[in-house]
Formats: C-alpha cells, structure tokens, sequence
DNA sequence: AAGTGGTCTAGACCACCGT
DNA sequence: CGGTGGTCTAGACCACTTT
C-alpha cells in the first residue's frame, strides 16, 4: 500500500490540497462530507479527519459545525489580518485605501527573474502604489507578478480604491495567495520616496521585502513596501 | 461533569499546561506515558493524545518515538531560532556574541511598568548590550525584567559572552519564555546611539519593541533592539 | 427531522529506542 | 526484548444548522 513511507493522513492531505490547488474545488465551494471522503479516498473517516485538520490549520478550509466544509475565500478581512502587518501606535489595525500611480508590463530584470523563480527577461507587470491609513498617505509600494500567471493584468490608475490585491488575484486570475515571506530594513528615503510620501530626503524608512506563494508554494508576486513609521508599526508575532 | 462547556481534551491540556508553568515537570523532565496520564485524569488515551498535541504545537513538550515525553527546555537552537529574527543579506542565520554594557536595577517609570503589567515605580532591572554577527557589532539592545521574577539578577559588564538570555533565564530564574510580541518602525540613530554601532548621527537603524511572555501569558521582559541594517535583515513569515 | 462537523472512546498494529 | 509514541480504524454520541 505505502509505496512511500508517507503516512496516509499526509498523503490524504495532499490529494485533497492538489484538488483545491488545481481548481477542482474552486473557492467557496462546500466539499464532500467526512463519510463519502473517507469512502471514496479508502482511508477510514478518522484519517480524512486528521487530513482536514492539516488543510485547516493551513487555511485552506473552513470548517463549520452543522453546515459543512468550505475551500477558503479570501476576504478582504482575512487578506488584511493575515498579510497586512501594519498597525497605529496603540496597536490598532486600520483598513488602507490605496490609489496607483503606475501599472505597465516588461522584461524582468536578473534580480526580480530570480526572486520568482523566472527566466531573465521573462514578462512581469509592474505596480506603482501609494497606501493610505486614516487618510494620510503613508505606504509606498512596487509589486511585480509574472504577466504568465496573470493574464491581461491592468489596474485603474489615480483612482482612490478600496485595497486588498490578493482577493483580486483569487477573483480575477485564480491565484490563492497561501504564505508569504518578507525580510525588514530601515533605509533613507530618496527624494522621489520622500515627494511621494511628504517627507523629507533621507527620512528613515521601513523597507519591508516580501515574496508572496500560492496554494502549491510557487512564488508569484514580488513585492517591496515603504511605510513611513512616525505613526504606524510593522506588528509581528513570535512562537 | 462539564462546569464549563469547554471540550474535555482543552481541559486535558490547560492541567498539563498549568503542572509545567508551575515547576511540578521542570524542563528536561519526563513526563508519564500517555495510558498512565489517561487513567490518572480519568479521559480516554485519544482525548491525552489531543492535549499532548496541543502542547507539542505550543512547543511546551518534545515527543519522541520509542523515548518519551519531555518538557522543552530552552536550548540555545531552539531560541535562535524562534526568537531571534536577523539574517544576513543572503538569509543565512548566524549566532550573535554580546557584551554587556550596563546591568542595573531601580524603579520602572509609567510607560515601562504598564508595558510589563507592574505598578509605576516597581523595581526592575535594566541592562544595555551590543550583539555582534560575524564579528561586527550590529544590534544595541535595551532590556527590561521584573525585579519581582528575577531577584538576584546580575551579568557579567564588558566581556564577550555566549548569547541567549532565555536560556539563562529559564536555567537560573525558572521563567520560560513561550511567546513574544514585537514592534518595528525605522528610526534615525541618535549621537549615542551612533557611537555604539559606530555609525553616524542619523543613520537609519530597525526599532524593534518586544513584550515576551511566558508559559502562563504573564509579560516577563520588554526589550528594546536596534539593528544596524546595512548587511542584515528582520525576517518574518507570514501564513 | 436530517445532516453536518465536533468530541470522546476503545483498541489494534507499527516504528523506534534502549537494554 | 519491553516500552514508548505514531498511525489507523470503527463507532457512539453531542452540538449546531438548515429544512
């Protein structure tokens, strides 16, 4: 039977977490129940259990007493609560609102080819934004996703609106945003950082460095934020 | 039997919690096998089983197949890697080396004693150190402790020494970090500053304001750290 | 009332570890 | 070899949601 020596409840993830990652089971979508899995899969109900436990812990289900199993959506909520660190000096989160200043398509150069595990020169469309929290602009941000994975990619420029591109993404291309990693500094902003937030040249800076990944753990979005942190923290948890 | 409509295996694990918060298992120790520990609360070995994973996730215990149950104790791996979050420019990680600068104790002022949960003017000890990574000093840290937790608490000032006070503090004061909360914003370093990082006045440096907690939740340390950004990183993970 | 996930139990067997 | 945790199964019953 375990041609490798997986256990069957991680393998039982997996098939279940290729389903969803395929698209077989779009998000939203209510999934079979416990029984008729465990039936169709051969594995015993305690096991699917234990598979479900996996795929909820990484979020890729709801489960919900009475009613069912859901893949998940994402929300702008769940966007912001999950992949949106920012907080006020009390400690409060804030819904931004955003407005881009530039979204256009080329070549990548070797550094950003790299960083998404692209070929050099393959296409990448490129965001210009500026965030704002409680009206006062205060999020500079440059975001890269390969033109591949995201098709016809444009964004209404100068407009305010409301934020939250990983709920687009899952909308309009089909692309769930899973987990990120972002690597911090403190630079100097340069004189067109510092016009585009009203600050000064050479004002400190919180560079946040973040590589974003789907369902499957490919990258698919490069993004790098400036967030002027006179009023505003960048919140993280350790455990 | 339910007092409260708290599942039994949640009441399974804060009784295992509380014996370890309170020294009853010190770290290190074994811990009963799971049918002993089911006859002993009277639940079933799947319901110990569901509360030992709960531990295990909270990283309270280590499990090992054929040798046991073992309360965590700190080693030093286990805190470089979970609290401590700089990686070079490549994200590597690299062990620190500190010298401590200054080590005193006297009353916390407002801000300091609501950040720890004490009463303005409880004693607190204050210590001032530089970590250095590769050999270069890049990280000056300011650390605040409950005098009340900590009592006879001393370090060695001005000399090279392996890192890691969280082993120290649980080795010598029984305190087990288990949780932190941290703050980051870019700030420009002051004249002193400056001079302990050997940078100059202004250079852009990561603030980063921790609270730590321990098993119990109970705030044990505020730390303050500023990271010289030039070849290292903040690194988080975001899911 | 029917159907779902949540809890709890009981036990078999396997893999690993130390003696 | 005996003892431990790891896996897997089978099923009873509860709590919640919808019809």
């Amino acid at each position: 039977m375990n041609l490798a020596r997986r256990p069957l409840y991680a393998q039982t993830e997996e098939v279940l977490t290729r389903r969803i990652a395929e698209g077989a089971w779009p998000p939203g979508a209510l999934i079979p129940p416990e029984p008729e899995l465990a039936a169709e899969l051969g594995v015993s109900p305690g096991t699917v259990r234990k598979a479900l436990a996996g795929l909820e812990r990484r979020r890729l289900i709801e489960r919900r007493q009475g009613r069912g199993t859901f893949v998940a959506a994402h929300t702008s909520e769940r966007a912001l609560f999950h992949f949106f660190r920012v907080v006020d000096l009390n400690g409060a989160q804030h819904a931004p609102t955003s407005m881009v200043l530039d979204c256009r398509t080329g070549p990548a150069d070797a550094e950003q080819a790299a960083a998404l595990g692209l070929a050099e020169g393959a296409e990448v469309h490129r965001i210009e934004r500026i965030r704002a929290l409680q009206g006062q602009p205060v999020i500079l941000e440059r975001i890269l996703l390969p033109a591949a994975r995201f098709p016809d990619f444009t964004l209404p420029l100068m407009r305010e609106m409301e934020d939250e591109l990983y709920v687009l993404y899952q909308r309009d291309h089909g692309v769930t945003i899973a987990r990120a990693e972002e690597r911090l500094a403190a630079i100097a902003a340069s004189p067109e950082q510092a016009a585009k937030l009203t600050l000064w040249p050479g004002a400190p800076l919180l560079e946040i460095a973040r590589i974003a990944f789907d369902v499957a753990g490919q990258p698919v979005e490069r993004r790098v934020t400036w967030l002027d942190t006179r009023m505003h923290r960048y919140h993280a948890e350790l455990d």
